[in-house]
DNA sequence: CTGAAAGCGCTTACAG
DNA sequence: CTGAAAGCGCTTACAG
């Protein structure tokens, strides 16, 4: 099956790569000097139309583009924003990446995104090439482990927004989100449609096991059989949803809802569902969380937890921008709203 | 519904951003030079143990991050990266992203990656901030289209790596991809299937179409009818596949062979012949394109197109990191295999 | 409206 | 094994 077209002849040899055009090539060319250049280019204003169209001439012609590490060491500013999620994989996060990126290109900031990935061993070392390039902001996802990291972070000056978590102790700006909230929601959501058995099948990151514990102490409040929590790999993925339901009806029979820390998966269940022959919502309600685009058009439709992922993202921006132009953010923490969307499975 | 608990009184302030220690502080502090310094942290093995103590201990104790910004302006390597994917959301470049994040790291480059989004107004901006960074190398999925932007990439000197399709004149080096020979492969598949009245579901973005033309050219060849090509939004959803099939099938009865040009938009064709009691694969057979993780368990499973995404990333990482050490790329041009995953959907 | 000088924080290249 | 000088490519701050 596998039958590329058969290899092009090599293109011919790239000219060896030549030395970069600084402001001084574009000054000699136009014979005024590197600042006059640096000006036509930051504040066109300031330079007479004569000059001005001379040095945009050579811009041009030389094919300059400045050098943004020489501007941002000058300058204490570096117009770059990083942000640091689990993964990019799976799209919980896609929504606010994508919030994050257009807030900050209109404010003139490029993004940059690494994955920490779930487990914290590439923690330390990210964090520390982070902020070796001194951003203008780092929003993360989630609150991290180490306190290293927490300790450089915070002597680093660099404005910090903590998000998609809550604490306490929050470095510097939080975007707050109680996943012991949702777990205790969810928990009240199932009971109040007459669910009595519930389970919980989710991811081994801490804020999908948060809500699982929130989720199992609502129940016990309530009075409710001790939940059973199935604990798969992170990131989930739909297949976990398969083998996670088969295994967790073989462990507990007569579960009739279940909490999944992940859309994806949720979908997995629902699959496994119907190739095991359980009537949902009936027989066994199904609760996803993230409320990813597919969750409204799956059959039967998902229930889920809905965060405000762009919200996070355009506020991220905000905090920051502000505090790359000296000003104060009044309001350091913020509360993100959940709620659950209902649909067709729960 | 939302109900996150109360907001907990503000930490108190922030201690004002202090100026970042640099190596000079370090070096006041232990009583040597900045090149002192420099070397402990770069070649400590030249440094004497007595020395090399006391500056680690008060890179230490002062918190002491190298800056990454001056480094790279001094030395002519940057240690950093970029790719240029369409979007992160969808995960069809997830594998290569991950496998290009790793794979760097182990060499100690850091990645950034940017979404420069299926439309193509944003090329060129992107593309000059991140020139302007001056990276060891750029990762682009799928060819530019501005001619600007090819020649400003071209005149910057840095190694260049175009990957997921196939062009003739590469900027620099190429993984590449025929998405015509897939379009025509899965004509080939689905007619060997019995399958003659073929259609097409795809999103707008290039690459899908040249399938999507790649399936109609052989098609023709084959005698077979025009296959009718519904053209949606890119990046394309569940919601796409559903309401997709449901307009096929309206304005084209009897299609009994679909491809559509993501795993995700296949999904929704597989739910809306659900719902529509179309019996798959015999009366429909489905090929989804990216073979993403769901695809093995959906029911029926999913037939789909398989591209290695972590070998291309893996690749990238070689021949960007071989051409950082001043080595050549003897085969600029790799022809990365596609293959049809069979499964019961196809 | 324009420019000469100095410096951002490092490391290269040289000298000892 | 260690350091003084110079410079990477810009922009700030000052002067005219």
């Amino acid at each position: 099956m596998p039958s590329p077209p058969a290899l092009p002849a090599d293109p011919p040899p790239r000219p060896a790569s030549r030395v970069a055009v600084t402001v001084h090539d574009v000054a000699r060319a136009t014979g005024v000097s590197a600042m006059t250049v640096s000006r036509v280019l930051r504040t066109p204003q300031q330079v007479s139309e004569r000059t001005r169209l001379a040095v945009q001439e050579a811009v041009r012609a030389l094919g300059y583009v400045p050098n943004l590490v020489a501007n941002g060491l000058r300058s204490s500013r570096s117009n770059l924003v990083s942000a640091l999620v689990p993964t990019v994989q799976g799209s919980l996060f896609s929504g606010m990446v994508g919030a994050l990126t257009e807030a900050l290109e209109r404010r003139g900031f490029q993004l940059t995104v690494g994955q920490i990935g779930y487990g914290r061993s590439r923690e330390d070392d990210l964090l520390r090439a982070i902020v070796g390039r001194r951003p203008d902001g780092i929003v993360l996802t989630g609150i991290l482990h180490s306190p290293e990291s927490r300790t450089m972070l915070a002597a680093s000056g660099i404005p910090v927004v903590e998000t998609w978590d809550a604490t306490d102790d929050p470095i510097d700006m939080l975007l707050r989100v109680s996943h012991d909230a949702i777990g205790r929601a969810v928990c009240d959501y199932l009971h109040a449609r007459g669910k009595r058995r519930l389970a919980v099948l989710t991811g081994g990151d801490p804020r999908a096991l948060r809500r699982a514990d929130g989720l199992a102490a609502r129940a016990a409040e309530r009075g409710l059989a001790g939940p059973p929590v199935h604990l798969l790999d992170s990131p989930t993925t739909h297949r976990h949803g398969r083998e996670g339901l088969r295994a967790l009806l073989a462990a507990t029979p007569g579960v009739d809802g279940v909490f999944c820390s992940s859309d994806l998966m949720a979908g997995g269940v629902l699959t496994e569902a119907r190739a095991l022959g359980i009537a949902v919502p009936e027989q066994l309600a199904v609760v996803g969380f993230g409320d990813l685009d597919f969750a409204a058009t799956l059959l039967p439709s998902l229930t889920s937890v809905h965060i405000d992922g762009a919200a996070i993202g355009a506020l991220a921006a905000d905090m920051i921008a502000a505090r790359a132009d000296g000003a104060a953010v009044a309001e350091r923490t913020v509360d993100i709203a959940h709620r659950i969307v209902p649909r067709d499975s729960a």
